[in-house]
DNA sequence: CCTACCGATCGGTAGG
DNA sequence: CCTACCGATCGGTAGG
C-alpha cells in the first residue's frame, strides 16, 4: 500500500481513538514510518488531513447507497435489509461511528451541511416509503418517519460505542454486549414500527436472526 | 460564585465543545478572568481538572437517583416517570451528554468502571422491575431488559447531540428537531415495550405529551 | 521523501 | 492569587 493510503488509515485510527486535537502529526508520521515533513508533503496541513479522512468515510458511505436504494424499493423484507446495511456499516469498522461522533461534537456547523447532503436524500426516500406503509396499514400511523430514521441511525452509532463500555452490566449467557445490544436494538426498532408484530420479517435469511419472538 | 466553581463550570463548557485536549489551561483561565498559575493553584494539574469536572457530572446524576427509585417503585406511570427523568437530565444541560460521550471515546477503560458503578445498580433495578412486568403480561416478553434500558440511555444521549446537527432534515411544522426527535424517541420506546399500545400511560400529566396515538 | 529549523503554545514550577 | 520562567512539543517551512 502506498504511503498516502497508510497515512489516511493511520490518521483515521488515531483520530477515532484520541480525537483530532489529541493526535500530533509527529505521532501519525512515526506510526507510518516516515518523518513529519514527509507527511506534510502528502497533506499540506493537519486540517487537510482531517478533511481527507472524513471524505474517505463519506465515500465508504456513498458506496452503500445503491444497496440502500434496492432495499427501499424491494417491497419485501425492506426493514431487515435496511437494518442490515445500517448495522453492518458500523460493525465492520466501529471507528467510523467514533469519527463521525467526534466530528459532530467538534464542528457541529460544518457537519450539519455534510449530513444534510449525505443523509438527507436517503432519509427522505425511506420516510416517503414509510408513509406508503402507513397508508396501507402495515406501519403504525403514529410513527414520525424522518425522526424514526434519524433516531435509528443515532441509536446504531450509540450502540457501537456503548458496547465498548457497558460490558460488565449487560454481559450474560456468553453473549457479548455488542450482540445483545444489537438484538434488542433491532427488536425495538421493528416492534415500534409495524402494526402487526409478525409483519415485515418474512423472507430474507438475515444475519442469524429469527423472528423477533424466537428464543430468549 | 467562587473562582473554583467558575473554573469547573467554564472547563465543563469548553471541554464539552472542544474536547479535553482541544482546550488549554490558558484559555480556561482567561475565560474565568484569572491567570494560568492561579488556575493551577485550585486544580494542581489539567488531569485533576478533568476528573473534577467528571465527578461533578456524576454528582448531578446521583442527585436524580431518589427520583428514579421512586419512579421504579410507584407502580403506575413508571415508564413516563423514568423517561421524564432521563430526557430532562440531558435536556436541561446538553453539555452533559457531550462530556460523557467524549469521555467514553477518550478513555473507554476508565469509563467502563465509572459507568458500571453509577449506572449498573439502577439498570439492574429497572430491569428486575421490567421482568415483573413481563411475567404479568404488561410488557412484551421478547424484550431484553438490561439491553433495553442501556439502549434507551444511549438513544437519549444521541438524541441531544444529533438534534444540533439534523435540523435541515427533520424540521417541519414549526417544531424543532430536538422536540420532534424526542417525541418519536419516546413513542418508539413505549411502543416497543408494552404489549398493549394503550398501557402504561394512564395518570401522570407528563411534560405536555398525550397518549402516543394523539395528534400528528 | 529527509535534515534542519522556526515561532508559538503547551502543561507546569519557583517564589512570592 | 500573580510575575517570571521552564523544557517539551506543537504545526509548519526552507531547502534540497
Amino acid at each position: 500500500m502506498d504511503n498516502r493510503s497508510k497515512i489516511l488509515e493511520t490518521a483515521a485510527r488515531l483520530f477515532s481513538r484520541q480525537g483530532f486535537s489529541g493526535v500530533s502529526l509527529q505521532t501519525i508520521a512515526e506510526d507510518v514510518g516516515i518523518t513529519k515533513p514527509s507527511l506534510l508533503y502528502h497533506f499540506p496541513s493537519k486540517e487537510t488531513l482531517r478533511e481527507q479522512v472524513l471524505s474517505e468515510l463519506f465515500g465508504h458511505w456513498a458506496t452503500r447507497i445503491p444497496n440502500l436504494l434496492r432495499a427501499v424499493t424491494t417491497g419485501e423484507g425492506q426493514f431487515e435489509a435496511l437494518m442490515d446495511e445500517l448495522t453492518a456499516f458500523f460493525r465492520e469498522d466501529p471507528d467510523r461511528a467514533r469519527i463521525l461522533i467526534r466530528e459532530i461534537l467538534d464542528r457541529p456547523e460544518a457537519m450539519r451541511a455534510s449530513i444534510a447532503a449525505s443523509l438527507g436524500p436517503i432519509v427522505t426516500l425511506v420516510a416517503d416509503s414509510m408513509r406508503k406503509g402507513q397508508r396501507s396499514g402495515l406501519l403504525r400511523e403514529n410513527v414520525d418517519p424522518e425522526a424514526y430514521v434519524l433516531n435509528a441511525i443515532g441509536s446504531a452509532m450509540a450502540w457501537v460505542v456503548a458496547a465498548s463500555v457497558v460490558e460488565p452490566i449487560v454481559t450474560g449467557g456468553g453473549k457479548s454486549a455488542l450482540s445483545r445490544l444489537e438484538r434488542e436494538l433491532r427488536r425495538a426498532a421493528h416492534s415500534s414500527l409495524f402494526s402487526d408484530p409478525e409483519a415485515g420479517v418474512e423472507r430474507r435469511p438475515s444475519s442469524g436472526r429469527a423472528r423477533p419472538n424466537a428464543e430468549r
